[in-house]
DNA sequence: ACCATCTGGATTGTTGACAATATAGCCGAC
DNA sequence: GTCGGCTATATTGTCAACAATCCAGATGGT
């Protein structure tokens, strides 16, 4: 019976306990996190992250650590932490004593990370037919379907792109693969240059988009490993063809 | 001219700078550091992997901080950065506020691991087919024909192994391509369970994996894409089909 | 004996300060 | 003007100390 008023109290910051979780103890970490109980280095790199979607860092940026710092409220221990994780994933560049930088990729590099991309998708999209369910089965048509419904539409190529993303995570999903998946979305995020591809301008790339999200549905359902795998490709290299009609 | 005695002197510890790079001063950097310039973080992580391929450590083990910080001679700063690497390349575990531990795998994320570096590896041998030069092809050619010599060999098993490993160092360098030869190493060292694997007992294995290799030298030779990412594929599944027959 | 509770030590998370290095700007020699 | 060296500042690398948290063992009640 937690009604005990606690008699013998030794140590006086054990009282806050009960008061649920006041968090205007830390100062405030993080920028919005969203995050329940993270660290610093992880918030940190998180939002990182969203700023580099949201364009607000751009390739070839100097990253100062004091400046993240101060930008999110933690001292630099914890931004050190967390550009050595965005280093790991190739996100940031660090040379020592020189600082950190975003990544500036050649189109080589660019193109190297998509494809790498593409065949771990191809191979999740392989494991993803071997055990196809009715339920991931049932979302992933729902998804196409809007897809569809979008090809027409008068909407900003970015919504989209975004839902052929939606498509993908439902196939990584189906895989039941976490580690590939980790790793798909991992190696994408690691081109940033090819962010916010702004592709799927005309209803003809769009129209192809759809074709090939539909054959994988059909594949994925018919459980065909070998062509799960070639359209798991190939709708990664149609996203790709239609970012490079923009921005080449 | 450096003679000057410099006499409006404001900041004493300028002094050193003439005297040629004093290595004395910081405390013996690393255990072994076989780098030059690397940062303490970078070293303690090669060191931490170096630990790791010598069985030192295990998977499972615990990774405590600070006795991290006194083997190599470092504080605990550099430590929790080069623990923020492994983790981002899926070596060990970080639990916030529980700390680090050699990343165990089931049986179903080593193979996880293990595919998606095939696939990668087989992506690399069909850029290396696109771009075979005489002078790889060459270099290839010599690794395969040392490992045949080693079928019959009364050597031990890692000794192949490390062979095969040579022979696919060669065609990540043929690929061209950094980017994706850094993920198949990084991928292939994320599963730490399957490290040494002391496959290639029996001569079966080892003619058949020397098959597989002098398949793939040809397919690059033709500058066959298709067969070379097969292959290279195939001597992946080779590997691990070894390995999975001694430590099942 | 069993259970919850309470310690005290061990370990992680974070910070501010200091040292080492690089960089941009200044100055004088030519 | 241009070049090379010097200096002041900015920035990174490192450390030791403190705070927060977890965990194993002790403690006490039933």
């Amino acid at each position: 019976m937690p009604t005990d008023p606690r008699p013998t109290l030794t140590r006086a910051k054990v009282a806050s306990q009960s008061t649920a979780r006041a968090p205007a103890k830390t100062k405030m970490r993080g920028e919005s996190g969203s995050g329940a109980r993270r660290v610093s280095a992880e918030t940190v790199a998180a939002n990182v992250m969203r700023l580099l979607e949201e364009r607000v860092f751009l390739p070839g940026d100097r990253l100062i650590e004091q400046d993240l710092a101060d930008r999110f409220g933690v001292s630099r221990g914890p931004v050190r932490e967390a550009l050595r994780i965005l280093e790991a994933k190739s996100v940031v560049r660090i040379e020592p004593m020189r600082g950190a930088t975003i990544a500036r990729l050649t189109d080589e590099e660019a193109r190297e990370s998509v494809d790498a991309s593409a065949v771990l998708f191809g191979l999740a999209a392989r494991r993803a037919a071997a055990r196809a369910e009715a339920k991931g089965l049932k979302a992933l048509k729902e998804h196409v379907a809007r897809l569809r419904e979008m090809i027409g539409l008068e909407i900003e190529p970015k919504a989209f792109f975004r839902q052929t993303l939606r498509c993908g995570r439902v196939v990584l999903e189906m895989s039941g693969s976490p580690r590939i998946a980790k790793l798909v979305v991992d190696v994408r995020f690691g081109a940033p240059d090819y962010y916010g591809p702004l592709g799927f301008t005309t209803s003809d790339l769009r129209r192809q988009a759809y074709a090939s999200w539909r054959a994988l549905a059909a594949a994925l359902e018919s459980r065909d490993g070998d062509q799960a795998e070639r359209l798991g490709r190939k709708v990664h290299d149609d996203a790709m063809e239609a970012a490079l009609k923009v921005a080449p």
